[in-house]
DNA sequence: TAGTGGTCTAGACCACCGC
DNA sequence: CGGTGGTCTAGACCACTAG
């Protein structure tokens, strides 16, 4: 029933639930990766619908705050501070940020001369001995990216002894300064969402992320036939 | 009420009302700047519920497809044609969705050497063979685009076997990874668009949307996400 | 199987735009 | 002023996840 929701009136209800969530996260309250509270819940204690606290969810969504599947509770992928580097630049840390386990396949490890744009990316001198590697990266058993990293020589020493079948190089290396890896992901499980700042007017400032085209080649759904607009 | 809406499952209906609608635009019914029929009109012309069609909006909003005030019609802000990231892997998939008829126009194809940066992109010894291939895009008989893609030897005697007429190489391709292209489209046919918001880092990893596990279409996904970037 | 998010409906009131 | 989008409610069924 209609509940007049007279309160106030400049911020709408589902924004004051999303900065409320958001400032929890912020606060400690629900760390990256851990489980947030169900739709229903949520609308049992802020006195609000689902659908407005889905408002709110989709409102945290768009600005990456959160992911969620489908049966199963959304979670916390980064608070909406800063990340450190190696949040951002580690699989397994990201991989765990969504609720996935991460591991990895060995393709191929060899020590070998750096090629000229590695050496110059390593910023060590032209035919310096590395270490190549070449892994599979999977999100909870399914293959999702090719890394290829290349490391000079004191580090790779380390990184070949590690088990890398289920570990993080990233976040055992600490510090250690550099790796230079050049990851192609397969498109269909993963998608990069590009922030630009300067560039685009009007049309900046969304987030895209629909379905495209989904898992059914063969059907091809013609939309809506006559209808519709045309 | 109700509904059943049950007989065939996959695509949700405000997914088809939106790709519905962004076919409109693309096929030339909605110029730029022009107003589209409201939530209400197109509700009943669908005879569907107006949350379906707010949800429809919602994405097309999202894709950056259509601008909206309070008080008035939703208007066109991209031209025709508006391809977001996450379609960008294949451009046959592509234009399909967009109701077009995608084929191809070979304009080289041929078997030489990988030059440096090639070699370095796709992985392999400097100098190995790879198969090079250019070719001209089109859409529904229009040129629109020139792809320039370099396949390694396995891969690329695959490539050159195939019908490169009215193909697509990166739906045969099938879990091969591995593809480097340089795509350059026609600037008048085409308008990327780029998502903007205002998160701290300027490329961030998320999680795709949809469920599936079983065909996956393959693809390359440039991410250029070399560590060590900023 | 129980719980959760995804989708959809059919109402409602409001703030705002354009005629 | 009537029409439009923005917000909110209270139901409902479904597909999927997890224990």
């Amino acid at each position: 029933m209609a509940v007049d929701q007279g309160v106030s009136h400049s911020p709408s209800l589902y924004r004051k639930v999303a900065e409320d969530i958001k400032a929890a996260i912020a606060a400690g309250g629900y760390a990256a990766g851990t489980r947030l509270p169900s739709e229903s819940e949520l609308a049992e204690r802020y006195s609000v619908s689902r659908g407005t606290i889905r408002q709110a969810f989709a409102a945290l969504r768009a600005d990456g705050v959160i992911a969620s599947r489908r049966g199963a509770r959304r979670v916390v992928i980064g608070g909406p501070r800063v990340q450190s580097f190696g949040e951002l630049l580690s699989f397994s840390r990201w991989a765990r940020a969504m609720g996935e386990v991460p591991s990895g396949r060995v393709i191929a490890m060899r020590r070998r001369p750096a090629k000229p744009l590695e050496a110059e990316r390593l910023a060590i001198p032209a035919g310096s001995p590395i270490y190549h590697l070449v892994r599979v990266r999977l999100l909870s058993g399914r293959p999702v990216m090719i890394e290829r990293g290349a490391y000079p020589d004191p580090v790779g020493a380390l990184v070949a002894g590690m088990d890398l079948e289920t570990g993080s190089i990233t976040e055992r290396l600490e510090g250690v300064p550099v790796e230079w890896s050049d990851d192609r992901y397969l498109g269909s499980a993963v998608a990069f969402s590009v922030h630009n700042s300067t560039a685009v007017n009007a049309l900046s400032r969304t987030r895209a992320h629909r379905g495209e085209s989904g898992g059914r080649p063969p059907g091809r759904t013609e939309s809506a036939s006559d209808k519709g607009l045309k």
